[in-house]
DNA sequence: CGCGAACTTGACGCGAACTTGACGCGCGGG
DNA sequence: CCCGCGCGTCAAGTTCGCGTCAAGTTCGCG
């Protein structure tokens, strides 16, 4: 049980602000990987999944929140957004996107370190390590290329069929309740519409189950919510 | 089954503020319950733990800081310290001590509240504070898979059927009411209905129990309730 | 402006789950 | 000794949740 490393990915275009926070992490015994741009993060993010990530917003290539969101898709690595802009809409933006801290530049070293450190007990205490593909039988969500397939033939998902598979693949096994599952993909405020998950998830079992009316994975908790069964 | 509204508990001395920040969140659907000193604090935190903390560190009579490791060490909810300190040691200080995040005065309502909603939505994906698996002789409940094995097989529950063994499965050894029961499964209204825990008890013993006639496990205690055994 | 994909909404049948009532048993007290 | 009470059992009867289908409706795109 020795203490894994955490690796940061620091997202960044500026060279000066990239190597104060290599210096500021690596001294204090983190790995940190980097990305000058939003191809680059993206990259890095698949390849390697990081503990955590620093997020600037002002990159060359794109909005940053356009990264979050994709990130959170499959992840739910603690993102940090480190940005000079400190009008409030921004921030509001970027955490209700998905982020999970904002800094406005400037900011102190050992209040970034404290920020980190208490992202990565968020994310050490929640557990969940996530892949940017996932496998569960025949079954293979590739979340960097938006993609299904099913025993090797590729299954075209509507956004939303693509989002509750991608949410029970993220806790294979687990019950998602219909609370959890409308919340996430419909919004706070339709918690109640459980219709829409019968519909979608018949939809669904469509065209990943073999049998649909005897599916094999996508398993019903009647009076609960659904499961993805892993075996 | 109704939708649960977060309450946010909010401690803080001074007056103008306390209505300020009432105000705020109480807008936007939150229940919330007020402290002005550590005592207060103490109490409501320990009598209807809210489900998000305002931490105001100046106070009257004694460093909020210690009420946050006070509730650490029993509680995960999320705890938000809000302070007119801004030096850098107050906040790597009380992010180590286990807040959740440091908001200094004067700050936005908007931004104030995504900083709730990012605290709550962690809250929410770390799941109940409860134990997700619990084992009593060869009986396995797990919450989490919404799954129950008995001796390794597993077993088919009802909802009601499960909820009530995941009830007395809280509580091993010690003897749950009729009215607690009841009360939990079926609502306030539905307290005197004995004859419902007559009927869904025995469907839980025939498939728990090795002879449902002589229970090993869901033992009755004649006149008061049910228990189950701890071996 | 029209078309198609995706989503919403409603109706319906089916089976599981729940409720309800009747009955028998054991036990303790009148 | 018999009666009432609480409990377990069983078998109806009824409700409820789910899956299915199909008819709207919205929305983006050509």
């Amino acid at each position: 049980m020795t203490e894994p490393v955490d690796t940061v990915l620091v997202v960044e275009d500026e060279v000066p602000m990239r190597r104060f926070l290599r210096a500021a992490l690596a001294s204090h015994g983190f790995r940190v990987a980097e990305a000058g741009s939003l191809r680059e993060a993206e990259r890095a993010v698949t390849e390697a999944p990081p503990q955590a990530i620093l997020l600037d917003l002002g990159l060359p290539d794109g909005d940053g929140l356009d990264l979050l969101r994709r990130v959170r898709e499959w992840s739910t690595a603690p993102v940090i957004v480190v940005s000079a802009r400190e009008r409030e809409d921004d921030k509001v933006t970027a955490l209700d996107a998905g982020a999970d801290d904002y800094l406005t530049k400037p900011f102190g070293t050992s209040e970034l370190l404290a920020r980190i450190r208490v992202a990565l007990r968020h994310a050490r205490a929640q557990g969940g390590s996530a892949e940017p593909v996932m496998v569960i039988g025949p079954i293979r969500v590739d979340h960097a290329r938006h993609e299904v397939t099913v025993g090797g033939a590729a299954v075209h998902l509507t956004p939303i069929e693509f989002r509750l598979l991608a949410l029970l693949a993220q806790h294979v096994g687990k019950v998602l309740t219909h609370r959890q599952l409308l919340r996430e993909v419909w919004g706070p405020r339709a918690t109640q519409h459980t219709h829409y998950l019968r519909v979608h998830m018949a939809a669904l079992r469509r065209k990943i189950e073999a049998d649909p009316a005897r599916p094999r994975w996508l398993a019903t908790e009647a009076g609960v919510g659904y499961r993805l069964r892993d075996e």
